[in-house]
DNA sequence: AAGCGAAACGTTAGTGACTAACATTCAAGT
DNA sequence: ACTTGAATGTTAGTCACTAACGTTTCGCTT
């Protein structure tokens, strides 16, 4: 771990705690940085925004191939949904703790929150665009995509604000059970 | 119409039509409120931030009421479907139009989008509500009213970015059309 | 018509996220 | 030690947004 990556990571670290402790809203870029040690520039030179050091751009095209992977003959709809799935078992083992720590504080910052929903409508392209290669209308792709992912939100959500321990992965997964049966039409 | 409200329409018309031209970050609150004739606190007095200019908050607590009152017996995702599909036939009949150049600015802008958003997770909660009151789980409460709300949130940006006179109404009960069969498990 | 009060609006000064330009320090490798 | 590039610092600025307080406008009463 270099020099650079050490002051990203405490960086990280102490912005997160501060955040818990007072709010999002409440703590200043200038005061992270002081806390660890550098100037707000530093900061922003690791984290593109003030949002990004709780949320950072995944942005995995590794989701529209295993999408467009899926068979053509199957709905689009469980298209989607096999291939996130896959996209979720291939995920490394991840701490499911710290993602929970994130998320509820998306829970009470409306800025964080527009971060991940940010992230979620590039991957809507990302997951549009493979169904279109397959042949699926563009609204129907929209529709499909959209709802997937405001379900996987929600879900993400809702998980967080738990106490138990369930694992991240596997609640997702039920989560999109829960939508079976859709687009049976296409 | 008084003269506060006067002001108000005027700051909004120069607003979307600077937007337009120039785009959403392009254009400072100072320049619009020049243009209008008045102060840039003149303009936060009627819009409470630069975003709520273009979308304010409806916040239709009649969602809750139309969905909390559909049939127990129905599974949560029709119920909600039903529900909304309610609402907008309640819908006075809007300028399609003006709509669609609102959210063709939003397709430019990250901070429009996440207003929108922002918007659509104070009416996710108000289903999740109308739902619960229903027996329905917290985790498929959820989950269906995030579906329901991401597809039609994808919906409209689909129906903004077309040319044709699509009926915005008719559109988005087409996009619910297709996420037809979908809950049948509870 | 004069004056009164409240709503609408203006001025000023400030905070905080974020950026650009330029200067400085640090950490190797020679 | 010396050089060089990466990491960081300083400074000054823009812009969204807010607080406090002063000013104008307008309908209404007298």
């Amino acid at each position: 771990m270099d020099r650079s990556e050490k002051t990203r990571v405490r960086l990280q670290a102490i912005a997160i705690e501060l955040f818990e402790e007072r709010g999002f809203d409440e703590v200043t870029v200038e005061e992270i940085a002081r806390q660890a040690g550098v100037s707000h520039m530093t900061f922003y030179r690791h984290f593109s925004t003030k949002e990004s050091v709780v949320f950072d751009d995944p942005f995995d095209p590794m989701i529209g191939e295993l999408i467009a992977g899926q068979d053509e003959n199957i709905p689009a709809f469980e298209r989607v949904r096999r291939g996130i799935v896959q996209a979720l078992s291939l995920l490394e083992e991840n701490d499911d703790s710290e993602m929970r720590r994130r998320i509820r504080l998306a829970k009470e910052s409306p800025a964080l929150r527009a971060r991940i929903l940010e992230n979620n409508y590039r991957t809507e392209g990302v997951i549009v665009a493979a169904l279109q290669l397959n042949g699926t209308s563009p609204l129907e792709a929209r529709v499909v995509a959209g709802a997937i992912l405001g379900a996987m939100t929600s879900a993400l959500i809702e998980w967080a604000g738990r106490d138990g321990p369930e694992n991240l992965r596997g609640y997702l997964a039920e989560a999109l059970g829960l939508l079976d049966g859709v687009g049976a039409s296409s």
